[in-house]
DNA sequence: CCGGAAATGTCAGTTGGCCGACATACTTTC
DNA sequence: GAAAGTATGTCGGCCAACTGACATTTCCGG
């Protein structure tokens, strides 16, 4: 099991036990642009991703969205308010057609006793999601713009890459925008900085989507020697 | 409970939760400046501060480190590994002589199967851990140094303040490369914007403490408006 | 209580990336 | 298929914060 794919909680289960979740639970159909909830939100129920894709960001006081992470079918997301108490602090913003399942804190602890070993994979997803946010923490404290974009862009591609002969196809479509808000930086640097890749032959372009070049790519991002 | 104590695991547990963990555990006592586990080396165990203080780490290339939290008596740290599989991938350095509690992965996960309160409790802490990481990249991405400065000593001080009239006494000492570590500047920065900070009257600094003029500071911190 | 080490304070020079402003291209919708 | 909305591409001016270099103060072990 490589680390990366440790989020995809829903596969990873037994058959009874996805079988039991899902029957606990109620189905919601949601369409792009809407929110699953929104910050400030009272945080009483878990999601679990079943198709689509939503993106969870914190918004800041002064207005800019920080995406923390994607999540993808499978995927869990709303944990942390439940387990902790307290409102949302996060959106759960929709980027495509989504159904998600949905479960109350009550019926989600009940499941958890009763299902010893799908509570251990929730605290490895709550883990494996910690090392991703110190990974990114240490990115913005010691990379610039340049190689937090492309090691955004691995991180990415090493669960949601397709392998084309010797490239990697990157399998989902992100605006300027919404790499900027991931790697903390504004989109006019971020479309600067991707020109700058794919003229140096890292990656390139094809209608909205990111092929990686992944030999050079993985050298240069492990180290700035420009 | 206030949000900000729920890391410290051992006094939210119950006198027989606690009790059943000392005796599973083995103690061990670390002096200033010692690891208690160092990145790469493989994680099997998680730990419990009796007593002193751990920052936990994450070295990168480059050579600088960043502090990603301090552990204090109480907490638990070491268990993301523990929970995910694969190697350390943080340093966990011990700022002054401390105790830890330590225990083998078999020794926790029958502990949790057993103890099922402590398990609620041990999710909360990781949920805590994920918000305030969560937190911590917000600001790198909106805030400006000195931003990030009073907002990190706002953070410390929910926890470990002592109230002393109006003021709020900052109950621990750090350097100012350890601020830089935490808050991604370098040190030099530090020593300037506390010395604006100090002018400004927002804090006052004695023998290596801060002392908070709290009102001011919350003010100060809550939007840029300079 | 002394000497080396660590921490703090200060400064001038340099630059990465932000901001604002605009032009072009793509892609939905009715 | 025209219009409106959204995404991408490009530029010059500007400033926060980094770098490196050094002086001073405080701490701590023997």
């Amino acid at each position: 099991m490589p680390l990366d794919q440790q989020t995809d909680i829903l596969a990873r289960m037994s058959g009874e036990d996805r079988e039991a979740l899902i029957s606990l639970g109620t189905m919601q159909r949601f369409s792009k642009g809407e929110f699953v909830f929104r910050a400030g939100a009272p945080g009483k129920h878990v999601y679990f991703l079943r198709k689509g894709r939503v993106k969870i960001c914190q918004p800041s006081h002064t207005g800019k969205e920080v995406i923390l992470w994607f999540c993808f079918a499978g995927e869990m997301f709303g944990l942390a308010e439940v387990a902790q108490g307290g409102g949302r602090v996060v959106h759960a913003h929709v980027c495509e057609a989504s159904e998600v399942l949905k479960l109350s804190q009550s019926q989600f602890s009940g499941f958890l006793r009763d299902h010893p070993d799908s509570l251990h994979l929730v605290m490895q997803v709550l883990s494996c999601r910690m090392r991703t946010l110190s990974e990114v923490i240490v990115n913005l404290v010691n990379d610039d713009v340049e190689t937090r974009i492309m090691k955004l862009i691995l991180r990415l591609s090493a669960r949601h890459g397709v392998h084309v002969g010797q490239d990697i196809h990157l399998d989902i479509t992100l605006t300027h925008q919404e790499i900027a808000d991931m790697v903390g930086t504004t989109r006019q640097t971020v479309t600067g900085m991707l020109s700058k890749l794919k003229r140096r032959g890292f990656l390139s372009l094809e209608n909205r989507r990111i092929y990686i070049e992944s030999p050079e790519m993985h050298a240069a991002a492990s180290g700035p020697d420009h």
